[in-house]
DNA sequence: AGAGGGCGCCTTTTT
DNA sequence: GGCGCCCTCT
């Protein structure tokens, strides 16, 4: 059967990488390392290079994908499937190969780690904290070793899972991180060390694991030569997606698989490293090809096959003023006439409205608004603009930011089902059983310690003698409880259960009680499509779903709405117009990240981020005036703000400038930009009060 | 003693 | 919406 070359269509350099080591490099065992610049067929090439491992009969159960989220697991699954169904030529129904061990690292080591529990001294039944979980179990051991009186300013319980979970995931001594990262908590070094000791001791008893001991585990049990040499040898290929995005303990993990790197393909840009705030290290990326036993090839792709030049050159520029810089520059044959755009407005409202207006503009020029979005630094920057696109009835879409989980209801219901699947979880017996009425803190602590020490922590729980006051509903809730232990339960029956318990309670509890049951509606809708309640957890903590929208449902998959995204959720995507908000000092970079030059470097690559998002259009705003939140009914404190830094004034030549509303002409010629600014008169205002 | 309501203060990015 | 803190009611 004479099948089209699928790989007719890449470029030399993407079809390097997807053949690399099979056909007539099959004697090449080096590891892959592959530069993909923004915009470059990143994601297609690795496609290309997983659907070419297969046709030369790699099986697709023995590949390990390593990806930043489940969505680009998903992606790249399709993507596969694509080209395989092509190359090939299978039928359009027929059974495509799925990758079953493809997803985050996180979600691979709760994976693992489960299937080896009884190998490496861990039950099985463990659940996972997220952050909050996590942070509120910090609190909970800060508070117990007596480091919460008011008198010591001892670091705050986020404080204090910030540097424990830095220390994990740099693979650092405390001390140094102290120094580097938390320079104002070094003095704390030995009650911190205590602290962490006394946490550790919690989850262990409480058979919980949070992020931080999905990879060290992982990381440890890889240490044991028998069981790396075991787990290595289940997987032919491993590949990782945004390796510039991998901590210390990530590439430790990645070296113990696989010591040789025969098999191991890794993809990346070290100018597109935006989360070394969570410990991610680019000199993973930039060591990579002298990790391993035989140094790596290198494939470097340049050529830009989304954004029109005039963006790419605007974007190359700011990218170019990056202190440390690994030579690559991106070029592209789509040429255009138009320049991005740097709009000047007056405030954050006026913002809004300027976007606004443009969306509905460029829609009516052709492009749907879902060939659209609007970037930002931070979540609430996107307020204003919230209000305008409701006022208007234009749909959207946010992503990032506040999370359907982090809901106080969503965390109720999910609280519940977690206790009932491991009844030694505080944190969730915590707050389940507060829901009812007339059961507070006290009497949590005596019901969560009597389970504590019992033999059979269920069993406690029925014997628990609540207050007589709550009597009544306490027995509600242990018949709930026994329901859910019972065995025979078929998923999502639990759930069903769980949700008839909880809506009184939602009734009782919240002022809004409909908005939020569609919330619980859809909770259960999505629960449906998990094959079981341990799966549901797990899953749902390391993947939630991570859009948030103004509509109660998700939105129609054939209706259009605009795509709202803080710049981190908007990595690997692209629309054909992009606007970024809050283009300014203090935005972006944001005030917050602007204490070391790293910090600040890393910031200027969150704007390369955001600009290589654009396909056509790309416009940057810049609101002159904010004003001041938090401050008592309709005042009108405000700061004059400056463009950002990262566009200095010999970039401007890059950019058409545009103001609006147009200036009056006593302001000067059209186009002349206010300097670069000489203070800041925020930092002063905050120093004023240190 | 413990539950629970009210008030003022804060809010970067995410597995 | 969370969190610490204080006040009032049971």
């Amino acid at each position: 059967m004479q099948s089209p070359d699928p790989l007719a269509a890449l470029n030399s350099q993407q079809r390097e990488a997807a053949t690399h080591g099979t056909g007539d490099s099959a004697a090449d065992t080096r590891p892959l390392l592959v530069i993909a610049g923004a915009g470059s067929g990143k994601t297609n090439t690795l496609a290309h290079r997983v659907a070419n491992l297969i046709r030369h009969g790699a099986d697709p159960q023995r590949m390990m994908l390593l990806t930043f989220s489940r969505r680009a697991a998903q992606e790249m699954e399709r993507r596969v499937g694509t080209v395989l169904q092509q190359a090939l030529g299978l039928a359009g129904k027929q059974a495509l190969p799925g990758l079953p061990w493809s997803g985050t690292f996180h979600a691979i080591g709760a994976r693992l780690l489960r299937e080896y529990a009884a190998r490496i001294g861990l039950e099985d039944s463990f659940t996972i904290h997220d952050r909050g979980d996590a942070e509120d179990l910090m609190g909970l051991v800060r508070h117990e070793i007596g480091l919460s009186e008011a008198r010591k300013r001892f670091p705050l319980k986020g404080t204090c899972l910030g540097i424990y979970s830095r220390v994990m995931n740099t693979c650092d001594p405390l001390g140094l991180v102290l120094q580097s990262t938390y320079p104002w908590c070094t003095q704390w070094e030995d009650e911190l060390k205590k602290l962490f000791g006394a946490y550790v001791e919690a989850k262990q008893q409480q058979n919980v694991l949070d992020y931080d001991d999905l990879l060290a585990f992982w990381a440890d049990m890889m240490a044991e030569p028998a069981l790396a040499q075991e787990v290595g040898a289940r997987f032919d290929h491993v590949l990782v997606d945004e390796y510039q995005d991998t901590n210390a303990l990530q590439a430790q993990i990645l070296l113990a698989l696989k010591p040789t790197g025969q098999g191991v393909t890794v993809v990346g840009d070290d100018a597109q490293s935006i989360y070394s705030f969570r410990g991610a290290t680019v000199r993973n990326i930039l060591d990579f090809p002298h990790r391993f036993a035989q140094p790596a090839r290198v494939v470097t792709l340049e050529r830009n096959y989304r954004s029109t030049q005039p963006i790419l050159d605007a974007s190359n520029a700011v990218i170019a003023a990056a202190r440390e810089r690994h030579s690559k520059n991106l070029f592209t044959d789509k040429t255009a006439s138009q320049r991005a755009q740097l709009v000047l407005v007056p405030d954050e409202a006026q913002q809004a409205r300027w976007v606004a207006d443009q969306v509905l503009r460029q829609r009516e020029a052709g492009t749907a608004l879902k060939g659209q979005a609007v970037l930002f630094r931070a979540s609430h920057h996107s307020a204003a603009l919230e209000l305008e696109l409701a006022r208007r009835d234009i749909p959207f879409v946010k992503f990032g930011g506040l999370k359907f989980l982090e809901a106080a209801h969503i965390k109720d219901l999910l609280a519940v089902l977690r206790f009932a699947h491991n009844p030694r979880g505080r944190m969730a017996g915590f707050r389940a059983v507060q829901l009812v009425p007339g059961i507070g803190a006290a009497s949590a602590t005596r019901l969560l310690d009597a389970m504590g020490e019992a033999g059979d922590p269920h069993r406690a729980l029925q014997e628990f003698e609540p207050p007589a006051a709550a009597r009544e509903d306490w027995s509600r809730l242990a018949s709930l409880f026994a329901s859910l232990a019972q065995p025979g339960l078929a998923w999502p029956a639990d759930m069903e259960l769980a949700k008839e318990w909880y809506l009184p309670q939602l009734e009782r509890l919240h002022e809004d009680p409909q908005v939020r049951k569609l919330d619980i509606e859809q909770l259960a809708r999505l629960a449906a499509g998990y094959g079981s309640r341990e799966r549901f957890l797990t899953e749902l903590t390391l993947d939630p779903p991570e859009v948030t929208s103004d509509q109660s449902g998700p939105p129609l998959r054939d209706e259009d709405y605009l795509i709202l995204s803080t710049i981190h959720s908007a990595k690997g995507q692209e629309w054909h117009a992009v606007h970024v908000l809050n283009v300014v000092d203090g935005c972006i970079p944001s005030d917050m990240a602007t204490g070391t030059t790293e910090e600040i470097e890393e910031e200027r690559r969150l704007l390369y981020v955001a600009m290589t998002r654009a396909k056509e259009q790309l416009h940057l705003l810049v609101p002159q005036r904010f004003y001041v939140t938090q401050q008592s009914g309709g005042g009108d404190r405000h700061v004059y703000a400056g463009r950002t830094r990262f566009v200095s004034e010999g970039m401007l030549a890059h950019f058409e400038q545009v103001a609006w509303p147009p200036a009056p002409a006593s302001l000067g010629a059209p186009g002349v930009q206010p300097q670069a600014p000489l203070m800041q008169v925020r930092a002063r205002a905050r120093a004023a009060w240190k």
